[in-house]
DNA sequence: CCAAATTGCGACAACGTTTGCGCAAATTCC
DNA sequence: GGAATTTGCGCAAACGTTGTCGCAATTTGG
C-alpha cells in the first residue's frame, strides 16, 4: 500500500493522497474526496513508510534523536550455540546498551552456520550500520566481516589481531588460571573436555601444565562440543578408559554441568572423587549441586563495552582500533578441593 | 556527508562511490580510487542515510529489487526472559525455518521492555515483513502489534483470542496434566511455584485441583518469578512456613531447578521427599540430579511451524486466522515417585 | 594488427514521500 | 459581464541510496 496506490483507487493524484492524509491544509481537497481517501486508507490499512518520509524531511544521520540506527549481533558458530547463556548473556547486554544510544540490534542470528557459504553471502545483503561478532572465528570469517561490515567489533575468548577492535577475556590465561587453581589444591594429574582444534582454552590447558611442570598426556583430552551433550560424553570417555586424574578442566560451563552428570551417575562424587572446573559462570551453574567452581567472565561488561565502541566507532568518535582486555577471576564455589587419599579412581569398566 | 558529497570530494561519480563502500563486486574501481575514497570516508565520518538505503531496498516483499525478506521475533516480556532456553530454543527454529524460505530473522529482541511506550514507539519505525510474538501478553500488547506489524504470528503457552494467527500449547492443559500425573501418583497436597496473576498455568493449577477434588491452599502457592532464582526463593517460602506438601508443580524448567536445588540444600531428597514436576523440557533438566520430570513442550515445533504460518501469510498464502494446537506429553524421569510413608515432612525452620 | 573480451567508471532510473508551483475551473467583485 | 480572486488538484523536483546499462579505454587473443 503506497501513496500511488491510493490515489490511483481514489481517482486522484499522489499529491492530493499526501495533502488529505497529512491534513497540510483542510481546504487541500473537497470534502468528498477526503471522505473516498480516508476510506481507502483504512480499508487497506495504508501505513506510512517511514524512510521514505525520513528520507524526504531530511533526517540527517547525525541527529541521533531521530531515527534508530542499527547493529547486528552474530553468533560465528554453528546451531548449538546459540542457546548458549554465555552468548544469550552478552547478546542481551549488546542491546542494552545500543539502545541507550538509539541503536536498535537488527540481527541476532541464533542458528545460523555462518561456515555454510550460502548462509555468508546472503548475509552481506542486509544493511546494518556495524556489528558485533561473537564466538571463535578463523581468519576467513574474519575477513569476510571486515569486508562486509564498515564497523565491526569483536567479542569473546580469542583474541585477534591488533587491527580490529575487539573486546576479549584472554582464553589462553582463563585457561591458565584454571589449572593453576587446580594445581594450588594439589591436582597434579589434570584432564580437559572440551574442543581441541584451534582452541585457545585447550592450547592455554596445555602451556599451563608445561609451566607447572606437570605431565601431559592424550589420553586426559576428551575431545569433545562444548555443550551439555558434549561433557556428559567427554567424561564418559575419560572414565571408560581408566585414565588416573583427580581433576578435569572444561572448556566452559555447560560442560562441566554435563561432565558433573556422568561423573556422578557412576558414583563418583565431586568434589571428592574428582574436582570439576568449567568458564564462563553462567547463572545455572549456582543451581546445581555441587555448585560449580568456574571462572567468571564478566559477560554483561563484555556486551555493554562491546556496544558502546561499536557505536563509538560507527558515529566516528575513534579511529584506531581499540582492544579491550577484560579481567576475569575464580568464583570459588563446591565443585573443586584437594585431592582426596580416599578417592574411588576411575577404573575401566567401573560402574557404580 | 552524503555519496554526492564524497563523490565531488574524490573526483568520480556517486555510483562508483557506493558501489566501492559497498564492496559489491572488488573490481568496481581501481584500488587507487578505492583508497581515495576511503580516505574520504573516514576523515569525514561517512554514515550511510539507513533512510534512504531502507527505501530504496524497499519494504513490500514485491518490489523489483531483491531486497531480503526479513522477520521479527520479539519477547513479549521483560529483560529476564531472554536467558530463559524456552525463547530461545523457539527463536532458534523460527530463524532455521525462515532461513529455508530465504527470509531472515531481523530483530531478536533480548532485552527489551515492550511494555515501555518508548520501546513501544521505537519499534513501530523499523520495517519488518512479518513478526512472531513469543510470550505473554495483554490486549494493550496485542492490539500494538496488530497495528505496527501488519502480518503477525503468537507463539506460547497462552491461547488467545482466534481472530490472530497463533501457535501454543495450551497453558492451562499442560498445568492439569501436571497435576492429574501428580495425583495418579498418590499425591494429593499439591503446592505450586511461579508467576500468578494473569498466569493461565496458575489458573490450570486451580481447575485441576478443584476438578479432581483436591484441596487448595493459598499456603501451598509460591508466587514468584519464573527464573531460577524465582524456583530457589519460592521453594524456601514453602519450606518456611512448613507446609505439608508432598509434591510441587513449577511453572517452568528454570522454577524447578531453582525449587530443586532449595529442597536439596535443606537436606530434603527429590523424589523421596517431596516430588517435583516442570514444564518445557528444556535441555538442562537432563542434566541434573536428579534428572527432572517436566511436562514436554514441542519448542522447536512450535518454532518450525509458527514461521511456516507467518511466511505462508506473508505471501499470501492464507487469509483466515490459524491457530495451531500443539500436544505435549509428560517426560517421565526421576523427580517424581509416589510419596514415601518414610519422607521428611517439611517443618518450620527445618534445617539440615 | 585488428577483432574480441575485459575493465573502470558515469548516466540514469527507481524506491515512497513531501511540497512549491502552476493551471484550470469556479467563485467573487465592481 | 469582464477582471480579479479563490478553490481544487496535478506536475515535477527533490531527499540519499542502489543497481542496471552502456560507453570508452584498455588488455587480450588469433
Amino acid at each position: 500500500m503506497t501513496l500511488k496506490e491510493i490515489a490511483k483507487q481514489a481517482g486522484v493524484s499522489i499529491s492530493t493522497v499526501s495533502r488529505v492524509i497529512n491534513q497540510k491544509n483542510t481546504k487541500a481537497a473537497s470534502p468528498e474526496v477526503q471522505n473516498r481517501i480516508w476510506e481507502i486508507v483504512r480499508a487497506n490499512g495504508y501505513i506510512p513508510n517511514s524512510s521514505a518520509r525520513d528520507l524526504k524531511m531530511g533526517v540527517s544521520p547525525s541527529q541521533a534523536t531521530k531515527r534508530p540506527k542499527t547493529v547486528a549481533c552474530l553468533f560465528a558458530r554453528s546451531a548449538t550455540t546459540s542457546t548458549d547463556l554465555f552468548f544469550t548473556e552478552i547478546a542481551r547486554a549488546i542491546e542494552q546498551e545500543a539502545f541507550k544510544h538509539n541503536y536498535f540490534l537488527k540481527h541476532s542470528f541464533t542458528g545460523l552456520d555462518l561456515a555454510d557459504p550460502a548462509v555468508a553471502a546472503r548475509l552481506g545483503d542486509i544493511p546494518v550500520d556495524g556489528a558485533a561478532i561473537l564466538g571463535r572465528y578463523d581468519q576467513k570469517i574474519l575477513r569476510f566481516f571486515s569486508e562486509h561490515y564498515k564497523y565491526v567489533v569483536y567479542v569473546g575468548l580469542n583474541p585477534i589481531g591488533s587491527q580490529y577492535d575487539q573486546v576479549v577475556c584472554e582464553g589462553a590465561q582463563v585457561a591458565k588460571a584454571a589449572v593453576s587453581y587446580l594445581h594450588s589444591l594439589g591436582h597434579t594429574r589434570i584432564g580437559y573436555i572440551g574442543e581441541v582444534e584451534n582452541e585457545i582454552r585447550y592450547t592455554g590447558f596445555g602451556e599451563a601444565l608445561k609451566s607447572l611442570g606437570l605431565p601431559f598426556s592424550h589420553k586426559h583430552v576428551a575431545n569433545v562440543k562444548v555443550s551439555l551433550e558434549g561433557g556428559y560424553r567427554g567424561a564418559n570417555l575419560l572414565m571408560d578408559t581408566g585414565v588416573d586424574i583427580t581433576a578435569v578442566f572444561c572448556a566452559n560451563d555447560n560442560t562441566a554441568l554435563g561432565a558433573v552428570r556422568a561423573f556422578q551417575e557412576r558414583g563418583y562424587k565431586i568434589p571428592q572423587d574428582v574436582s570439576v572446573i568449567g568458564v564462563d559462570d553462567i547463572e545455572t551453574v549456582q543451581y546445581i549441586s555441587p555448585m560449580l567452581t568456574t571462572v567468571h567472565i564478566p559477560l554483561e561488561e563484555m556486551g555493554h563495552l562491546s556496544a558502546k565502541i561499536l557505536i563509538d566507532r560507527i558515529e566516528g568518535g575513534h579511529r584506531l582500533p581499540i582492544k579491550v582486555v577484560l579481567p576475569f577471576y575464580i568464583a570459588k564455589r563446591d565443585s573443586c578441593a584437594p585431592p582426596s587419599m580416599h578417592r574411588r579412581a576411575f577404573t575401566q569398566q567401573n560402574d557404580v
